[in-house]
DNA sequence: CGATTCCATGGAATCGATTCCACGGCCCTA
DNA sequence: TAGGGCCGTGGAATCGATTCCATGGAATCG
């Protein structure tokens, strides 16, 4: 069953050279004769031979492997940045171990406990919740780390994230001048800083623009497609319904279209939707939506070059990247007037 | 910098006993007094201890890892897939190791190679080509393996697949009852084989239900939104134009159906557009799409139990899992009949 | 031409856990 | 009471690669 297991030792014999030499060959080491590295190589392709990575790593203490964790892969946000954060470290030679938290702490933990003991080279994580221990545990053991989309408030360590603010005023604003009063948020868990910083962008937008500042209008959701239905069930039971919705991601921003489609309601005439996030297929639906869209490909590049910085024991700075408005159809026009 | 490293060592001398006893106690190993599990415990939990996998696997050959290699996760059908997968494995104790093929042969062999230097204990992999290198040395190690979404001819591994072939018939006939009888197909790559099984299904079917055969209907896509967009202009290009366009898979789908958004065709009245897949907001869009329906998740649960069962020494069976059409409003009128 | 430096090489220690083996204490039975 | 079996424990070997250190031969310089 389990066929022949190749060592180094069998290619320096067949070789005709010591482990050491061969082992100097295949990790690339200068001080080695091309005749010797010539017949190491040669040996190594015949035998199929495939280095021992944990024998690698044990004694050299250094791995190829970062960590990613991410909250749900199934969220097309964080299936793209994943993507591009993988791309880019198989670029630099890491490969990637994903850790999905599933929006959970428990599995978030999980995750950075099983980071820790296959002694990653780095860490790029998506956090919730304030600094649990596995994740102090994970920074005092200095494994390098960056944080991405999420930072975690007291914890001072380099980031990518997306400066939501300026997005969510800019759809408050827009919302409001089509004469929008009662706008209905669906924010994310106040476990995330996300769902944190944009609820309170959003709080404050709302009020300089002159919005209803009723806390009804407020649904705080899980940024999962469930709650956003939700969400909008809520709205929409209320004695003064919201003429417009803002959805905090786009998983929540699908599940209340959902809900509202099957309620009969029509999408940019009898209720505006805006959503956190740009999916390729928004602008196709009936209504094409009008997002507050970020750059996810920039983000998961910026955060490996982040983390090859701190592994290579650079202190790089945090980055901001811009998010921006994106009008189309689903705030086309302005609120039918209340009925009351 | 770098905190100090915590070895079994100091666990077992904070608890006054020998690094064998503590590690028996820490891998759960019967042979050990109540007193010495207690004492090992608590020296274990005070100093942080964080077993190192790579010494651990090192030398018990077995790890608790497990490669998943998909072409790539954007695809939501994929990312689904991981997610299931991924639960499945954690809640056996295993975590998974998340390879992105990219639709790449290169890529998928350099994922593989990383997995056998790993020793993974297992392997589920969505393959592409006809047996890779890499892919063979997989195979030649022993290592479990099992195929999940596809297979490859002339390698005998459990897999979990979907019968593409009764959906795709139930497609054409659905569209040959409905009047049409020129229908565009947009393949997938005829390096997979569920690319080859789904065309190979439909131009049976086609032939079948009495379609035209013009083979000038078929473009051969990648399964990228951008070929589905491509095999839309390819379509509409035609002196003869399709009046249905069926693609096989939903990235494909996506694609097309911008590209015939954007030319102002309008999906349901004017072409009949079904998906291989069915994602969470198919039914949101303007025309609800008609899909051709299986379930990922029981397929990554499924990969997961088949993969324990090879990994216990068992031969276990391939599952073949159903797909079904569900009709929606993207095919619900006859076609117009051809101005030509 | 002798002394010094340089460099490729091999031997052996090492990383941190697991596990084989031997040992000693205890209980049970003859 | 003596002998056999059982069980928890510690010492030491081991997994497969890397890397320190010593060595010997070639090259360089005065």
């Amino acid at each position: 069953m389990t066929g022949p297991v190749i060592t180094i030792k069998d290619v320096a014999a067949l070789a005709g050279v010591s482990p050491a030499t061969a082992s100097r060959v295949l990790s690339g080491n200068p001080a080695t004769s091309s005749e010797a590295m010539a017949k190491v190589i040669a040996a190594a392709s015949k035998l199929g031979y495939h280095p021992n990575a944990q024998a690698r790593a044990l004694r050299s203490t250094r791995t190829n492997v970062v960590g990613l964790l991410v909250s749900d892969v199934r969220n097309p946000f964080f299936a793209n940045l994943a993507h591009a954060a993988e791309q880019a470290a198989l670029s630099k030679g890491l490969v990637t171990l994903l850790g999905n938290a599933n929006e959970s702490i428990e599995q978030q933990d999980r995750y950075l406990d099983t980071f820790i003991s296959q002694r990653v080279a780095g860490v790029i994580a998506a956090p919730q919740g304030d600094g649990s221990p596995s994740l102090r545990a994970v920074l005092e053991r200095g494994i390098p780390t960056v944080f991405v989309d999420r930072t975690v408030d007291g914890i001072d360590v380099p980031s990518v994230t997306t400066n939501s603010d300026s997005g969510i005023r800019q759809a408050v604003e827009h919302l409001a001048r089509q004469g929008h009063s009662r706008v209905g948020y669906i924010a994310g868990p106040e476990t995330t800083s996300t769902g944190r910083e944009r609820l309170r962008s959003f709080a404050q937008a709302a009020h300089d623009f002159g919005l209803s500042e009723d806390p009804a209008l407020t649904f705080i959701g899980d940024f999962q497609p469930a709650s956003g239905a939700a969400g909008a069930r809520h709205l929409l039971a209320l004695p003064q319904r919201p003429t417009a919705v803002l959805a905090a991601d786009s998983p929540m921003a699908v599940g209340a279209l959902s809900t509202l489609t099957r309620e009969g309601i029509r999408i940019g005439s009898d209720m505006a939707l805006i959503a956190f996030d740009d999916l390729e297929w928004f602008p196709l639906l009936d209504a094409p939506l009008t997002v507050i869209a970020h750059d996810v490909e920039v983000m998961g590049r910026t955060a490996v070059q982040l983390l090859l910085d701190v592994i290579d024991g650079r202190r790089p700075e945090s980055v901001v990247l811009p998010s921006e408005l994106i009008v189309r159809a689903s705030t086309g026009t302005p609120p039918r007037r209340q009925v009351s």
